[in-house]
DNA sequence: TTTACTGCAAAGTGTTTGCAGACTA
DNA sequence: TAGTCTGCAAACACTTTGCAGTAAA
C-alpha cells in the first residue's frame, strides 16, 4: 500500500525531530492547552513524517501507539493543530488533504509524482510570487492571503 | 479555429459560447463518439458556466432540462470529458473538485475568495513559471508535466 | 443492429456532529 | 475539581461500481 519513502531531504530539518516536536508541544503548553498522549503521538508522527500525511494515514500511525485511538480525534486535533499555526493544509488533487509541520520561515512547494503519488518539497524563490501577488492585488481588486503552488510529473523512478 | 487573444484582465470568451460548445461536439464526434442530449447538455452548460463548477452544481443545473438525469452520469461524464481534453479539474481545498473548459491556449490560474467563494480567473505570466519548471527538472530530477497555482484571499465585496 | 451511453440501487471513502464519559492541569 | 479532550455511534457529502435497460449512429 505504502512503500517506504524515498530520501531525498531536499528540506532540511533545522533541528532535530525530538527537538522541534518538543518545541511545538511547549508551545502549546504555555498557550495553555493540554498536553495528552494522542496530541503529542500525533505531534511526534507530524515531525517524523517525510511527507504530508492524510488523516486516514495518521490514524493508522498513531494507532500503534494508542490502539483505541479515534478518527473523530485524530480530524479534530488535525483542526486544531492547523488553528493553531502549528500545520499546514496542502493538497494533491487525489481527493483528500494531507498535512505538514509549519515551518513560518520555510514556505516551500511540492513535486508531486503523478505516478506513484511521491511527494517532494521544493523551494521557490519568493521574489517572483511576492511580486506577482501585489500586481493582482492592483488589478484584480483582491487581497491575496495565501497561495498554492503545486507540480506535478514523474519522478526519477517512474520516469 | 484558435483565434489568438491574450487579454489581460479576467478571461474573455474568444467567441460566443454556442459556437464553442459546438465545436467541441463536433470534435467529439469526428473522434467516433456520440452525442447525447446530456452530453451536450453538460457541455453547453459547462461553456456558459462564469466559474469552474462542481458535480453537484452540474447536476442541478443539467437536471433543469433533463429532470431525470442521474448523478452517476454526471460524474462519468465528467471523467469523459477530462479524458478527452475539453475540461480542466481545479481544487479550490473546499473538498470537491471542479471542473472548467479547457483552453488548450489560454492557460490560467484562479484567485479563490476564502469568504464568499467567489472564483475570478488570473492570467500570469507564464516564463517565470517555466523558466522554474526547467530547473526542476534538472536539480530534483523530476519531469513536470502540470502545475496549479491558485491563490486565496478576498474579493472586493468581501474584504 | 451494435454498443456507447444511461439510470438505479447500493456501497465506498473521507469527514463531521452530538453527547456522555475520561483525563490533564 | 473544572474544563479540555476523547470515544462512540450515527450521519453527511461526494464519488464509484455493477448491472440491466436505452438510444445514438
Amino acid at each position: 500500500m505504502k512503500k517506504p519513502s524515498s530520501r531525498l531531504n531536499v528540506i532540511e530539518q533545522d533541528s532535530p525531530e525530538n527537538s522541534s516536536a518538543e518545541q511545538l508541544i511547549e508551545a502549546l503548553r504555555t498557550k495553555g492547552f493540554r498536553i495528552t498522549k494522542i496530541r503529542q503521538s500525533m505531534i511526534e508522527a507530524l515531525v517524523a513524517a517525510s511527507q504530508p500525511v492524510s488523516a486516514p494515514q495518521l490514524l493508522e500511525q498513531v494507532a500503534q501507539q494508542h490502539p483505541s485511538v479515534n478518527k473523530t480525534t485524530i480530524y479534530r486535533e488535525l483542526d486544531f493543530l492547523a488553528d493553531n499555526k502549528i500545520l499546514s493544509e496542502i493538497d494533491i488533487l487525489d481527493g483528500m488533504k494531507r498535512y505538514e509541520i509549519l515551518h513560518p520561515d520555510h514556505h516551500h512547494h511540492h513535486l508531486v509524482c503523478t505516478s506513484c503519488r511521491d511527494i517532494q518539497c521544493v523551494e521557490v524563490p519568493h521574489h517572483d510570487l511576492h511580486a506577482l501577488e501585489g500586481s493582482i492585488q492592483k488589478t484584480h481588486n483582491f487581497t491575496v492571503q495565501s497561495h498554492v503552488l503545486e507540480f506535478f510529473g514523474l519522478c526519477g523512478k517512474c520516469s
